[in-house]
DNA sequence: GCCGTTTTCGGCCCGACTGTTTTCAGTCG
């Protein structure tokens, strides 16, 4: 039997949670379980390695009960509670929760009392008028339990947007409303300040002269289709892509505090709240109130609010729970920004399923201000009728040696995306692997295997002395495919042993390593690149995308090895050494 | 169920809104 995956754990220990919550449990139990479901997905090792050498308590909201139910999945292959638990709460109550207002506790009540136990029982219950006679419930909550259900409710929930779709839209919403002359400061704020993979909404903060004027403003936006105002001084949007957006006007002198607090992330807000209250001190979105004179400070500056807390302002990329607070004056990292970028080792050109030439490429990074670039088109086993053969690639190193010989001012070396076949092997001879000056090794097939094999082929690669870098690690694709199954401790232990680099893949949806893993990756040593993957001049800026996930891997640009000018990158690849 | 510069018990963020209630529990972000 495999062991269960970090994902595996982390989903079990989050239904029990759900399961808990409908058993009415107290919320801290229940708290207590989300909270030990993050720390499980996002542990930079595997989990049940962890148990089984006895020091899965040491990571955060993880006790000895937890550590138990873990010892009893690997011992039998599942917890005994969550058996307990699922025998007696219908899995269709979990679902019911998804529905506007309606929660675990009373979710549990429609159940006891009318014995609802899934979306259609509700529905049906609705449409007939039973609901209006629970107590507690009424016509109104039946109406909208069928203006749900009409509504789509029930639907599979709308998936995320991608980071670099929602920043498109948000950073044109908010230089069109910098642009108006009611406004006067204005912010994005939310997971898409904090730049995570995808976000669920926009949120916007701003200070004005005349607050309904903007507000009026946002409502006429071009790429606003509907909007409503919930209060004196906020709206709500939505794009004609349905991105929804919320809008809040705020008093000046409380801006900083109104930015932290929408920027969360909830967690973030949550811990630096409860190490508030230790010192007397309690923050919300309007200031922050202190008990030994009881009066609430306003902040017009987001470091303001920090700074009253005896922290130094954290960057939003780190808000995430993990660590952050820890942290003190000077030893906030300098997260490495995307002008520090010297080299783009990963890209593609008409060769294979680029769309510009070598040279189109060669000419967008010297627009860039880069300093080098690898050419690396797909390997001879690609399978997408693109693939390029031996012959193919002898000729284009000498097409590549004599393009670098004509162009000033940018370095043009010549590479490959070489395929890792089954057994870990590349797909072209060492030979011609020899005479590159850069190989990313990459997986593109057979993303099924289970995780032992999957990870000797990945370990294999990684051995192999002629792959410098492995390319988007985990092969996700963001909110469409899960990373296929591999032991990220052995794949960054033999990455570390050998000197292999591991690629962050720019792609804006790959973003691939993680952040959680790019920052285990870095921690252990492993020279980090960031790599634009592009198939075309136009794309080669979506380096921003993976230094966005540097950044919320607290990496610096001493982390990330293609910050290096090339003569001192050179001697760092294992080819080199 | 976790956790500790209030340490092995008694705490465990903050505020708004909603609908159903006679003063508030549940839900949400």
């Amino acid at each position: 039997m495999t062991d269960p995956s970090n994902a595996a754990i982390a989903d079990l220990f989050d239904e029990l949670g759900d399961l808990y919550e409908l058993d009415g449990a107290v919320v801290h139990r229940v708290l207590a379980y989300r909270n030990a479901a993050k720390s499980v997905r996002e542990a930079p090792r595997s989990v049940a390695a962890m148990t089984r050498e006895g020091k899965v308590t040491e990571l955060p909201g993880i006790g000895r009960t937890l550590e138990e139910k873990i010892e009893a999945l690997l011992d039998t292959g599942t917890i005994p509670a969550v058996e307990k638990l699922r025998a007696r709460i219908p899995a269709g109550l979990v679902e019911m929760t998804r529905l506007p207002g309606l929660g675990p506790k009373r979710a549990r009540k429609l159940y006891d009392e009318l014995g609802i136990d899934s979306l259609e029982s509700l529905r049906a219950a609705a449409e007939a008028g039973k609901l209006r006679d629970v107590r507690g419930f009424g016509q109104k909550f039946e109406e909208s339990v069928l203006a749900a259900f009409a509504a789509g409710a029930g639907d599979a929930p709308r998936p995320r947007v991608l980071l670099s779709k929602a920043l498109d839209i948000g950073e044109g919403i908010v230089a069109a409303l910098r642009a108006h002359p009611a406004s006067d400061r204005v912010e994005l704020a939310g997971s898409a300040r904090r730049l995570t993979d995808s976000v669920k909404d926009l949120d916007i903060i701003a200070t004005a002269s005349d607050p309904p004027a903007l507000l009026a403003a946002f409502a006429g936006l071009e790429v606003i289709e509907s909007a409503s105002s919930p209060g004196e001084n906020a709206a709500r949007g939505a794009t004609h892509n349905g991105v929804a957006i919320d809008l809040r006007v705020v008093e000046p002198d409380q801006f900083g505090n109104l930015l932290q607090h929408f920027t969360g992330s909830a967690r973030h807000n949550m811990a630096l709240r409860e190490a508030s209250v230790r010192k007397g001190l309690h923050v919300s979105e309007y200031g922050i109130l202190d008990d030994a004179d009881g009066k609430t400070r306003r902040c017009e500056r987001e470091e303001e609010v920090y700074a009253l807390l005896g922290l130094p302002w954290i960057p939003p990329e780190l808000r995430e729970d993990r660590g952050e607070l820890a942290l003190r004056d000077g030893d906030v990292p300098a997260l490495v920004e995307q002008g520090d970028l010297k080299g783009d080792l990963h890209m593609h050109t008409v060769l294979s399923d680029g769309r510009g030439t070598a040279e189109d490429m060669a000419l967008r990074a010297r627009e860039m201000g880069l300093e080098y670039i690898a050419i690396t088109d797909h390997s001879a086993s690609h399978g997408f009728g693109d693939h390029v053969s031996a012959d193919e690639l002898r000729a284009q190193i000498v097409a590549i040696r004599e393009l670098d010989e004509r162009l000033e001012g940018i370095r043009v070396l010549i590479g490959t995306e070489t395929n890792i076949g089954t057994t870990g092997r590349p797909d072209y001879d060492d030979d011609l692997l020899a005479e590159l000056d850069w190989v990313v090794g990459s997986i593109h097939t057979s993303f099924s295997m289970d995780v032992g094999s999957m990870t000797d082929r990945m370990v294999a690669a990684i051995e192999h002395p002629l792959i410098d870098v492995i390319g988007h690690p985990t092969g996700r694709k963001i909110e469409k495919r899960a990373p296929y199954a591999i032991d990220m401790d052995r794949v960054i232990e033999a990455a570390a042993r050998t000197g292999t680099m591991i690629e962050i893949n720019s792609a804006p949806d790959r973003r691939d390593l993680n952040d959680v893993n790019a920052r285990a990756a870095s921690q252990a040593g492993v020279p980090i690149v960031i790599n634009s993957d592009a198939h075309g001049p136009e794309t080669m800026v979506h380096t921003r995308w993976g230094v966005a996930t540097a950044r919320r891997a607290w990496l610096t640009k001493g982390d990330i090895a293609n910050t290096l000018p090339w003569e001192e990158f050179a001697p760092l690849r294992k080819r080199a050494r």
